[in-house]
DNA sequence: AAAATGATTTAGGTAAGACTAAATTTTACA
DNA sequence: TGTAAAATTTAGTCTTACCTAAATCATTTT
């Protein structure tokens, strides 16, 4: 049985927490699913109870996915790269403007037509901002980026992914020239604030934390 | 406030049920909508009380739209109709594959998703059955169209559209070389079982009511 | 006109998924 | 090591949209 809407953003919100070994918080669950904390716990432990279990969870301690939560996760993720992909390369989209319409399509397309808007776009690895797409058979791509942040003066890189849905955060971004496959290269760090200077194409700029640990370069 | 998706679908299936002047019987209602006739009595009193009302109804006489109740109908209506060709169009879909998808995809696309395949497919006038397509501004094009069982002996005809969602009529229907755009005349009327014998392309099928019913033709 | 039949409505429940308020557990730190 | 704060869970409600069973209404048949 296919997990409901609900269902199927709970887990994939449990999956992106997770990403950094850490068992995901009802606190941070309930800020990320704009949910009341006791609303999380009630869901936690209905998903924890399903045959197979979804989730594994004890009391306090947070929450992991299963195998089977874990590929239910994955199947939602495909979908909603896949549709952001299709949306920018067929219907004109931006890329701040995607992510909005793919959170509600993810859930109502069929097999059928994840099939279809793959192969129309030649099976395609990365979305708009350049993250990975889970495979067909549901397995993750090895991630092998590191963030921005990590890089100090005079390294440099290929930007390969940024990891946010702030439409207006990605509009800055676009006009900094800051999106995937620019090459960029760091000129300045100053160590009190964490600011990167860094140049990307013509354009130079000073980037703080809350910028730099979105931005997932290849390093060089 | 957007309706939800069970409403919108009470309404649309309501809108179709009274194109003939007729209001909706509960007992109709619950037949399309696949729920049981005592749902339906809750759910039309529900819309009748709603600020703006949605339904005009009257205890044991039925139920029709109102005025917003029909321009919410046509909104769902257009966005169905606007997939379906989108579909077919872009993604290969043939005609009796493309309804239950964009039965679940109606209700969750955006307006500026509604324009963008609405430009992208140059602001079509009928879907792939050619269900006439309502404007951007919800207002159902006049549909000058006569049922196929209204023609007889030596009448002929072009196909405009095939009022049916069941993919095993449609698939057989385009096995006859039945689809929209097809010149066709009748050749022969049998009074008493109601058959057409008709001609389309190089083929001559005997067909029932129950699909000359459903074949609506542009009288020559 | 009464009775039978069929359609519709009412009454009372269920399940999902949210909420608030109160209780409890964990963690932090004085 | 005891307390205060923060995080989490429990308990009890609410809304939406469905269900079944029983009651009522409307239409037909006798
Ligand atoms: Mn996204
Ligand atoms: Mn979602
Ligand atoms: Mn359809
Ligand atoms: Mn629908």
């Amino acid at each position: 049985m296919k997990p409901s809407t609900s269902i199927q953003d709970y887990l994939k919100r449990i999956y992106e927490l997770t990403e950094n070994g850490q068992p995901a918080s009802t606190n941070d669950l309930a800020r990320e699913l704009n949910v009341k904390p006791a609303s999380v716990t009630g869901m936690i432990q209905k998903l924890a109870a399903e045959k197979p279990a979804l989730v594994e969870y004890q009391k306090h301690q947070g929450v992991t996915l299963t195998a089977a939560g874990k590929r239910a996760a994955l199947e939602v993720i495909r979908h909603h790269r896949l549709i952001e992909t299709w949306l920018v390369q067929t219907l004109g989209y931006s890329w701040d403007e995607v992510h909005e319409e793919a959170e509600r399509l993810e859930h109502v397309i069929s097999e059928d037509f994840e099939r279809r808007i793959a192969a129309a776009l030649g099976h395609p690895l990365r979305d708009p901002h350049g993250e990975l797409i889970p495979t067909a058979d549901l397995k993750m791509p090895l991630d092998e980026s590191t963030p921005l942040s990590a890089l100090r003066k005079n390294q440099s890189g290929k930007i390969l992914c940024i990891k946010s849905a702030d439409a207006d955060l990605l509009r800055h971004l676009n006009e900094l020239g800051l999106t995937p496959n620019t090459s960029i290269e760091v000129v300045d760090y100053s160590p009190f604030d964490h600011n990167l200077t860094v140049t990307a194409g013509k354009r130079t700029s000073v980037l703080g934390l809350n910028i730099t640990g979105r931005i997932f370069v290849e390093k060089k």
